[in-house]
DNA sequence: CTTACAATGTAAGTGACGCCAACATAAGGG
DNA sequence: CCCTTATGTTGGCGTCACTTACATTGTAAG
């Protein structure tokens, strides 16, 4: 039964996606500040003590999404793979997709990167695909190889992760300093990356 | 009169600051999601509506640390300056210093970069120091300089804050790559500077 | 000195919040 | 069919941010 529709029954049916769905249009809205248990519940139809049943508290549900949002960004990485492009190229992409995940999903990527314990499991599932496209350019010598990829791909990500929150942030707003996400991106990496890039 | 301490006189006195130190402590111990202004107020020994005569909302108070952050993140950046060393290490010291001042003022941290109107103009204060060194080592050849000092600081900028927003949301734990600050900042750094560092 | 006023405190109350305990209803297996 | 379990509801607790009306004090003009 979809999000916001009328039940008849005494029980919703599907209360757990219900609410799980409605976190994050309501997340979208208010953001994660602004988020509430009891107005989520009220949307969904039901009252303000039943997403207890399946979510011990509040901090569970959004663990949740957060948890759901890793693999989102982790496919968001893994499908800017291209047929025949270097792996440099490769890793541009991924930092455009890395910052258009985080503009399009501002709440969950902030509750992503804030400190919950468990998420230890699931994050270096995100952080897989760059290490792997990392090690391809060192081989490919766009790259240093005389440091381990895990290592590079971590400065990497620090790279792209501190333009994602900053812009999420406004943080370059004053600097008279404006780019598009694309030239952001672009700027930043062709300082970490050796080759220049093919169309510039 | 100190915070905590109780008063003899209806008015306290120096309410103002009271709440400012108070707040301080108190996002130390409680972070800034657990920060409460009644518990705040309970502590420095005022009614819960005695805040409000000295800040229009609880948004307002942080606000008004964070604008201190910015201040004093910018003073522990120009602190980083010593007597002949190359712009390079002096670059170096200030992403460390950067980590430090995320460490030890988490929660202030946070909310610094949270979007808040207004901080438009107190940021770029932090960032000037860096911009300044950034082209002091163009001058020197550590890094390229047919791109504007902007963007290259801009570039670092993210990078370090890369760096601190990661470490302080345990965003490296489970990766397998347990490094010190120092390490942390010194191994993004050198891909970034184009001389190696003197000591390795 | 007094008296008016502005600044700064308190008391009490509002609506929303997260969460809990006790109870009601439904679903499903023996 | 009945009993257990899962999954809802009602009502209530303590806390929160914030407001309104009132109390107290510092200050400065008459």
């Amino acid at each position: 039964m979809p999000t916001g529709v009328k039940r008849s029954s005494y029980h919703h049916g599907s209360l757990r996606e219900a609410l799980l769905d409605g976190a994050r249009t309501l997340l979208a809205e208010r953001g994660s500040q602004g988020f509430s248990l009891n107005e989520l519940a009220r949307r969904v139809g039901v009252s303000s003590a039943a997403p207890y049943r399946h979510f011990v508290d509040r901090d569970a549900l959004l663990g949740e999404l957060a948890d759901q949002g890793y693999l989102g960004l982790r496919t968001a990485l893994e499908e800017t793979e291209r047929p025949s492009t270097t792996p440099a190229d490769r890793i541009r992409r991924m930092g455009v997709a890395y910052l258009r995940f985080a503009a399009d999903n501002p709440a969950v990527f902030g509750i992503m990167f804030q400190h919950r314990p468990g998420h230890e499991k699931v994050r270096p599932l995100a952080f897989q695909p760059l290490v792997d496209v990392v090690g391809q350019a060192q081989e490919h010598g766009d790259l240093p190889d005389h440091v381990p990829p895990g290592v590079v791909a971590r400065t990497i990500w620090a790279t792209v992760h501190g333009l994602a929150t900053l812009q999420l942030g406004q943080g370059f707003v004053g600097l008279g300093l404006e780019d598009s996400t694309e030239n952001l991106v672009d700027q930043a990496l062709t300082l970490l990356l050796r080759r220049p890039r093919p169309g510039g």
